[in-house]
DNA sequence: CTACAATGATACAATTAGTACAATAAAAGG
DNA sequence: CCTTTTATTGTACTAATTGTATCATTGTAG
């Protein structure tokens, strides 16, 4: 199986700086479905040298590429794709998304032995505290 | 009698270290009964290839639970559970463990930017389905 | 010239992998 | 049986890989 090697183009010319094309392009090559979710990025070293630049000037895009969710960086390990922050697609993937994620959760639990009533009581008080905390947030 | 294959999940994406990820498993499966005390656990080289990473990793996380009291590790004999930990602790490892799992989900579902009613209402429906597919299995 | 943003250099910390070793159990030989 | 050998299992130490933090340098707008 063919590495699908990431392939980013800088340009100079555009103005813009390296860390801020390293975070576009990364962003639309996982929109137009060449990199996916759980794919594992270059370690910022070898994506410097790729891109003859720094390993800084990459590890500045991870972060922020990580503070966004995209992907999720982890120190000694290397870097993944998280998912897909769902942009504008359709009420129904939205909904079988969810679907499919609250499944997951709800299996684990069980397989876990904990009770419907555990389970229900338990996303109550998280989602209140996490109410709770976005509220404090916005101050 | 089935051999009770311990079954762990991990997940690249979650941002927790897989000896982590090893550690919380077990304990869950441990307060929920899934695993109990005298069982003995895979060897550090068998429950490394099964779940494909370094036998290190493994005892990496055995070590930490054998500090933890929560397992024995015997240098040339193998791993085992050690005795049942007072009702209390259980209890507050069960109710951590459940915690956990739940941040997991919601934190998950929010970063999919799904509302939290959309959450609690599909948490309702999974759960609706899941009793009622239990009583079949019942029948 | 000054200030600030971008990038580079260097040292560090966390995680995982590699290698050799020690303790125990099991098997083999007598 | 008892001893010796071999296999199995966890341990210790080290190395390699990876991201992080901090500060220095550079370049450019004001």
């Amino acid at each position: 199986m063919a590495e699908n090697k990431l392939t980013l183009n800088l340009d100079i010319r555009s103005g813009l700086p390296i860390y801020t094309q390293i975070v576009n392009q990364i962003q639309s090559q996982l929109v137009n479905g060449i990199i996916k979710p759980g794919d594992q990025l270059p370690t910022v070293r070898a994506l410097a040298q790729d891109l003859r630049v720094n390993f800084n000037t990459v590890a500045r895009a991870y972060r922020i590429l990580d503070e966004a969710r995209i992907i999720s960086t982890q120190q000694g390990r290397g870097t993944y794709i998280t998912e897909i922050p769902p942009p504008e697609v359709s009420e129904r993937l939205r909904r079988e998304s969810l679907e499919a994620l609250t499944q997951r959760f709800i299996n684990e639990a069980f397989r876990l032995r904990f009770s419907e009533k555990e389970v229900s009581q338990m996303v109550r008080d998280s989602l209140k505290l996490k109410k709770e905390a976005a509220v404090n947030d916005d101050e």
